[in-house]
DNA sequence: GTCAATTTTTTTGTATACAAAACAGGTTGG
DNA sequence: CCAACCTGTTTTGTATACAAAAAAATTGAC
C-alpha cells in the first residue's frame, strides 16, 4: 500500500481512537501530536482532516479537533444500520459466493470454532472478523464490502466490549453456524434475517451496552470535557 | 455552519464534482484549484484529503488527486446500497413518524406533484431530493440519515441523468405516492419493498444508465487519461 | 475576596519555502 | 529506427513562518 506521511498517520490515529488510547472527547493536540510522532503539523492536519470527513473525529473551527464521543443511542443507530447492511450483504452472497467464497467462509468459521473451544476471547475477536469480512467479500458488491468494513472498523470498541458479556462467544459461534448453513444454501431470505439478528443489539445487549459504556466513561479520562 | 477556507473550499470541489464542473479522471491539480480559489496550496489539500475520505477523489502517492470515475458496475453497486438504506429509513419513518414529519413529508410531495405538473424536470429534481430528506429525518435516525444524505449527494449526477429518461418524471410521482400512503399507514414493510424497487436501479434503467454514461464519456474531455 | 477587563500565552489557520520524487524531452548507443 | 539513459522541469510532500483567534492569566476596581 501507498506509504505517505500522512497516510500512515491517519491510520496510526484511526488506530488509537478505535483502540481506545484516544478516548471519547479527548482534545488531539496539533502540536502535541506532531512531537510525537516526530513529524510537524502539516501532515498531522491532513490526517485529522480525513479522519473527520469519516466521522471519528470532530473538527471545531479554531477550536481544534477532538475524538467523538457518540452517545449510546448513536451506537444503537449505528448497529442498527450495520445489520441492515451485513444482512444485505449476507443475501447477496447467499446467491453469488462462489467455490473460493464458500471455502473462505468455511475456513474462518472453523477458526472461530477453535477459538471459542480455547475460550480464548481475543483471538475469538479476531476471526469473528475475518469471518465476517468473508461473507462481505462473498458478496461481490465491492461498494457494500467497503461500507460493511467501513462500519465494522468505527463499531470495533463497542463489539469487543460486547464480547466480555457472558457466553456470548457461544451464543454467537451458533448464530455463525446457522448463517453458515443458510448462505452456502442459497437461501438468500434466511441468511438476511440471521444476519440482522447476529448483528443487531436487541433486547438485553442494549442495556449491556450502555453499561459497558457508563463503566468505561466512569474509569476513563475522556467524556464530556470542561 | 463554521465557514474556514478549507471548509468553504471542499464543498465548492465537492459540488464542481457533482455537478460536472471536475469530469471523472480529471487531474484537480494543486497549483491551479490554489489561483483558481485565490488561496494556497495548504487549505486545497486539506479539502483534496477531506474528499479522499469520503471517497469522491482518488489522492495518488507523490502522483497527485484524481476525481473518481466509478464504472458502470460500481454505480450500480452504489444504487444498490442506496436502496437499501432508503427502505431501511422508509420502515423506520412508518414506525415513528410524527405529525410534523409527516407534514414535511405531505408538503415535500405536494410540491414534487406540481412540479411535475408543469414538467419542470429542474424543479422536479430539486422537489424530488427534499421528499427523499424528509423520509431520511422521519426514520429518526440521525446516523442514518447522515449516511442516507451521503450516498444520497454522491449518487446525484446520475440520478439526474436518469430523469432525463423518458416518463420517468410521471412513474416516479406515482411511486411516492405509493410510498407516502404506505409510510402513513405506519406499513413498514409495504414501505420498505416500494421504496427499494423506488430507488433501485432495475431491468431497463440500468441500461439507460449505462447508456446514458457512456454518452458522457465521448462527449466529456474527461474519462480515463493518458 | 470576587468579578470584570485587559494583557499574555497558546493554538489554529494559511502562506511560503524547500526537498524529493515523478514527468518530459532530448541524447546517445545499439 | 528504436530503446535506454540522462537532464531539466514540474509537482507533490513536509517543514517552517507568520497572522489571527481563542484560552488563560494577570491586573485593577469594587
Amino acid at each position: 500500500m501507498a506509504a505517505n506521511t500522512f497516510h500512515k498517520l491517519r491510520d496510526e490515529i484511526e488506530n488509537g481512537i478505535v483502540t481506545g488510547a484516544f478516548e471519547p472527547g479527548a482534545r488531539l493536540d496539533e502540536a502535541q501530536l506532531a512531537a510525537r510522532f516526530g513529524v510537524s503539523r502539516t501532515p498531522i492536519r491532513e490526517a485529522l482532516m480525513q479522519l473527520s470527513a469519516i466521522g471519528l473525529v470532530e473538527v471545531r473551527p479554531r477550536r481544534g479537533a477532538i475524538v467523538v464521543d457518540p452517545g449510546p443511542d448513536r451506537i444503537f443507530e449505528m448497529f442498527e444500520v450495520m445489520a441492515e447492511l451485513e444482512s444485505m450483504a449476507g443475501a447477496l452472497a447467499a446467491r453469488r459466493h462462489t467455490e473460493q467464497d464458500k471455502a473462505a467462509i468455511l475456513d474462518s468459521h472453523a477458526r472461530c470454532e477453535r477459538s471459542a473451544a480455547s475460550e480464548d476471547s481475543d483471538s475469538y475477536y479476531y476471526d469473528n472478523e475475518v469471518f465476517h469480512y468473508a461473507i462481505y467479500a462473498a458478496s461481490h458488491s465491492g461498494f457494500l464490502a467497503e461500507q460493511c468494513a467501513a462500519l465494522h472498523r468505527r463499531l470495533r470498541p463497542y463489539r469487543r466490549l460486547q464480547l466480555r458479556v457472558r457466553n456470548r462467544m457461544k451464543v454467537s459461534l451458533s448464530e455463525h453456524a446457522a448463517i453458515v448453513e443458510a448462505i452456502l444454501a442459497g437461501d438468500a431470505e434466511t441468511a438476511r434475517s440471521r444476519l440482522r439478528s447476529h448483528v443487531a443489539v436487541q433486547g438485553d445487549r442494549f442495556s449491556d451496552l450502555v453499561s459497558s459504556l457508563s463503566q468505561r466513561q466512569s474509569t476513563g479520562t475522556g467524556g464530556q470535557p470542561r
